[in-house]
DNA sequence: CTGTTAGCGCCTTCAC
DNA sequence: GTGAAGGCGCTAACAG
């Protein structure tokens, strides 16, 4: 391949010069930048970005680290992420943590090979974000609560949205109503799930633990758990699932069981993934404002890059969704 | 931040000696290891990927360019992609097109900022790949056919799922078939549609341009193109749109109408998203080994990368699924 | 306006 | 087993 150099010497100026030429510094006589073009030409000159970023010490790009390339994922967070991104000249690169610390996305959040960086997997722990983050290395936390210098953290009020939920279904007149969580190490389902318990308590309904099961936010998760529902013999008025995909494990697993939603049972989500409206019946759920976290997160970086101080925290509102999985007893 | 020097010379050696030492090059004494993974500790220091990369001059990255980093794309695709990657101990990015010539995939493809790349983004001009593939730069696309060396191409059969789709609609007594097309510049859409034509020839049925609508893979053309369907008055008996998406979008016009599905007219799509079984009917329609082509284009890198020789073309076949969208009047 | 030159941080011969 | 030194390809002072 050709280097900076060889355009150099073919166009007959030095180094510099031809740097100069390509990168549009205007330093350089017009006839020389038509004779250092017309070389970079002939020889199929392409700059080694690599090179120039280690010169620059930086990389006009920031990253964007996601529990799992493959998703299912948060698109409206991405389209906030990547239109912020490019809207400020930057680059966006997206990777994976899948492979623990042996993955793509803590290699980007350790060897500086970004300016900074949005993190959107939980399987990253807290201490690898506390250590990497510095100043001009900003990082913002999506999915979880985290205080530290150089980390901003944003996040949407998952503790209102599980109370909006459970007091939707308070109010169209359940009583037992079930909680499947997500994973315990998950922020998000923590924090759902106060928002249960605390709307339990402020109608004063007393919380039963049989009335929750553990799930990992996958649909067949869900699937399974509420297979155990079921198998316990008295069904439960309401159930509140952790997140959407797992809500439509269990509407499979009602449906085998020949168990109507909502006739028989009222079931509530969290999230308003995109498949939400088309599963039957339409499943009713909290949403959360994605898009906004996402461009939020990535107008958080450059404020920080242009040392800019800005508040340490942020917390975005959600809205209940209503369709047509929760039937009013009231 | 730190530098190999700053550890060098805090663990008392030359920097020679750390390096060997931080990469496990079994020439330094246990005991200066230990030095040294002292003094880096100390330090905080982490390597700097990005000159390690220069120095070494490969990046043990492969980059994934996609038309839209916020989908709605080939999640099994991805994982096929993933999955080889790390299991060769490679990293994978994944970048945006948007944004042409500016954009981060463009800038990727250039730049030599990894070891090899696949290709699915259509808004990436054939010429631009053709000039970034080189010896070592290997590339592959998933979108496209394009003869070069260097690159290699993948695809599915999607004239053969074509003609699946359109004989399938034939052996259930259709002879009235409407078209509803992808973007004219799009390789996928050509196939299929020329699958289309063969089939209607092979069974003597005379194409007419009336059924042909263009659209553009979006659920919002399909919708309008299906809304120009029902005002021409007379209806076709079934409809094949070029992907999926398209095909959601027309159960909502047809849904809007009052036309029922498959009763009154049968629908097949293309794809076969996730989408597909959930929407009411669920969709018939043509699937592609998603899985299979992600985890062969990475394959084919890492055989490329070790210079090893392969087959500039593959094809990959489709299959039909059925499901309750096409009603049969044979 | 153009050329010389010194690194960016790291790896890796090559001597010792 | 350890150290000195030369780049990888590029940018940006600094001189001229």
């Amino acid at each position: 391949m050709a280097t900076i150099k060889d355009v150099a010497k073919r166009a007959g100026v030095a180094v510099s010069t031809a740097s100069y030429a390509l990168n549009g510094v205007k330093k350089v006589s017009p006839a020389t930048v038509a004779k250092v073009q017309k070389a970079a030409e002939d020889l199929n000159y392409q700059k080694n970005g690599i090179a120039s970023d280690l010169k620059r010490t930086q990389t006009n790009t920031i990253a964007l680290m996601l529990s799992d390339l493959s998703g299912p994922y948060y698109s409206e967070l991405i389209k906030g992420v990547q239109e912020v991104t490019s809207a400020n000249g930057y680059d966006l690169v997206a990777c994976s943590s899948i492979g623990g610390e042996q993955s793509t996305a803590i290699k980007f959040l350790k060897e500086k090979r970004v300016d900074g960086v949005i993190v959107l997997a939980h399987n990253i722990s807290d201490s690898m974000i506390v250590n990497a983050a510095r100043e001009n290395f900003p990082v913002v936390v999506l999915d979880r609560e985290l205080e530290s210098d150089h980390v901003l953290q944003v996040e949407v009020d998952n503790r209102h949205g599980g109370f909006l939920a459970t007091e939707y279904l308070i109010h169209n007149g359940h009583q037992n109503i079930a909680y499947i969580s997500g994973p315990y190490n998950s922020h998000d389902n923590n924090k759902r799930f106060q928002g249960y318990r605390s709307a339990l308590e402020q109608y004063n309904i007393t919380y039963q633990s049989k009335w929750k099961i553990s799930g990992d936010f996958t649909r067949e998760s869900g699937y399974r758990a509420t297979k155990m529902l079921i198998a316990q013999h008295h069904l439960p008025e309401a159930v509140f699932y952790a997140n959407d995909e797992m809500a439509i494990g269990g509407l499979q697993a009602f449906a085998e069981k020949g168990i109507a939603v909502p006739e028989n049972v009222s079931i509530i989500g969290f999230d308003d993934i995109q498949l939400a409206e088309y599963v039957s019946p339409p499943l009713t759920t909290i949403r959360q404002p994605k898009y906004e976290a996402g461009a939020l997160a990535v107008h958080l970086i450059f404020q920080l890059l242009t040392s800019e101080s800005v508040d340490r925290h942020y917390n975005l509102a959600t809205e209940l969704i209503e369709r047509q999985s929760v039937q009013n007893n009231a």
